[in-house]
DNA sequence: TTGGCAATCTGTAACGTTTCAGTATATTGA
DNA sequence: TCAATATACTGAAACGTTACAGATTGCCAA
């Protein structure tokens, strides 16, 4: 029996890459002691424990992945579902690296599910499902009923969702407080004078445009400004149909003098239409924007800004989704972010 | 023996997940003829292999990744090696966006690999290479002489790289042609008169910076231009940095009256540093600047713009990395993207 | 008839891990 | 002293797949 385990095992130390094996065999131990060494398991004697850790870190032993995957179910993935087209670009590389910072000291791999326009937003959740491809699941572009979210939870599978849903059920989210941003915007443009205002909102049927639309209305009734309907166009839109959207409003009579714009690439879109107009930004009219990379008052120093950090969003759904994956309760995984105060660049002297 | 396998089946038929056991029952056949049947290996009869394939499409039978990647070592994983500081930011989501495009008819997964500043470059490569966690690399940031590159090389790992490397290694590549990018920049601005001419590169020590550089010292010497040295700035440097850096040079009595500018966000502290100095774009000065979405118009209507697409490269990336591990030769997996002409905005009336 | 051979199909083992059901040894209680 | 029990460890089996080394069948040449 003992020269058997030494012969099986002698080949474990000739190959690459050191396996429970090769540790079993390093340490005269037998693999299921070394695998439960490894993860504290309570019947291992301290000594043991600390030897077979000493030696796992010595030549550098990593647990396979795909053994562990095979046999737990577990797959140490989180899988970030992405719009290749509509998602807005910042966006998508600051939502990575966030979720990258959180990761990065746990077993914790990436991976990237795109979807595109034509396919129903359902196919890679219910791939990920079937297939058993991640342990947990972050998806943006979110619905006040978001068939993804219910797919998911009737699944049983951890899962965070960028902005909130309104189903009813509980789940992680981190959101960003749109209804906010849409309040202080109105409230600061009414501030400065402007009485009559445009806001270019999310595409409809995303949470956050009722969420802004609602800030939006809200706070104009309480400031008694007016509203110019500009619901034609959304951030979705190209720039240049948003271009001339702007430039066709701003032309009529009964033009806005403040617009509240969602993303910071659709403002130079808006500003443009402007110009176009033959009007000035600051003069005839105010641009309260988001921004999520500080540029905006590059661009026109008059523009005022509000500053969504798609970072802390990443950081924020990653460790939620561990949370949940970790056992926690999914009603205290969600969280909101506030919106910076709304901050201009104008000088002084104008 | 035949009671033994149906009674041993009957339970793959009741659990969720169909596996090739499954399938094996329900065609009455043994899991390896249905393993060989699935991929049209030869010793196959023709109707089994059809039979075998109706049914498994039927159930929707997927390949259980851990199995095959636990059985060949084959992992079915494209890693993206970014870093999480210094990468442009509309660059991270347009190679995504490419690289998901190539591979989502394959069974490929696409997993996102960060290392931040602090980091050594080449430890998540020993990481991806020692722990076999992907098929194939995909690295930016490429040095002419890149540890990265060689390491991969010497380990046998198929890879790509995003920018060209110059250690008379052949490995596959796909690069924009920043030689000509800054040639044409030149061209341009000599034609329209400019003389003193800027160049905000590349960081130094990456092989684009030494494209750039050349073609924009090659170029100034056909058109009988001069430099005004701007090597302390790069575009890795902050938006302030190179404003204030701008600003300062502008100020002086030998300013520059043309500007080539290797990244878009950089262009706009270069416009803002021109602006600083109280000088005028168009008119006191030039900028050409390279773009990878087609916003700086917006910006400023005097820019002049060159498109890199880098959603193309994502694609062109990936479609190496793939060729390489499916065994093709990998000097013939290089790819150089020629820039678009140097595009103006300026409206004709000006 | 027999041997050989091609055409199809099959069981077993192995990849690296964890879990189950133990086994051996020392320790305790009566 | 004996049995019961705690402590520390172990082998075998299983996850789903593929590669290896057969096994079975039918057909044909000799």
């Amino acid at each position: 029996m003992d020269r058997r385990r030494t012969e099986k095992n002698a080949e474990a130390l000739a190959q690459g890459r050191p396996t429970l094996k090769t540790l079993a065999f390093m340490t005269g131990l037998g693999v299921t002691t070394v695998s439960r060494a490894l993860k504290d398991a309570p019947e291992i004697g301290a000594e043991t424990r600390r030897r077979v850790q000493l030696v796992a870190k010595q030549i550098g032993y990593r647990p396979n992945r795909a053994g562990v995957r095979l046999r737990t179910g577990r797959t140490n993935v989180i899988s970030l579902v992405l719009n290749t087209e509509r998602e807005i670009m910042s966006f998508v590389s600051d939502i990575i690296y966030g979720v990258s910072e959180v990761i990065a000291d746990t077993p914790y791999h990436l991976i990237v599910t795109p979807y595109s326009r034509s396919q129903d937003p359902l196919d890679p959740i219910r791939y990920l499902v079937e297939t058993g491809s991640a342990d947990g699941v972050i998806i943006s572009r979110t619905q006040p009923n978001d068939p993804r979210a219910r797919y998911m939870l009737e699944h049983g599978i951890p899962f965070a969702t960028h902005g909130r849903t309104d189903m009813g059920l509980v789940h992680p989210y981190h959101d960003f407080d749109n209804y906010a941003f849409a309040v202080e915007a109105v409230r600061r443009l009414a501030g400065i004078g402007r009485r009559r205002l445009a806001l270019l909102s999310p595409p409809v049927g995303l949470s956050y445009h009722s969420h802004t639309v609602n800030g939006f209305a809200d706070a104009l009734s309480e400031v008694g400004a007016s509203e110019v309907p500009f619901n034609t166009v959304s951030i979705d839109h190209t720039i240049e149909q948003i271009r001339m959207r702007t430039a066709q409003v701003m032309r009529r009579e009964d033009r806005p003098d403040g617009f509240v714009s969602s993303a910071a690439a659709a403002t130079l879109a808006i500003v443009a239409g402007i110009e176009d107009a033959g009007l000035k930004l600051g003069r005839d009219v105010d641009v309260v924007s988001k921004q999520s990379s500080d540029l905006l008052h590059l661009f026109r120093r008059e523009l005022l800004v509000v500053n969504e950090n798609f970072r802390l969003a990443g950081s924020e759904l990653a460790r939620s989704v561990l949370g949940w994956i970790g056992g926690a309760a999914p009603g205290t995984l969600q969280s909101l972010s506030v919106p910076s105060e709304v901050l201009a660049y104008r000088r002084s002297v104008d």
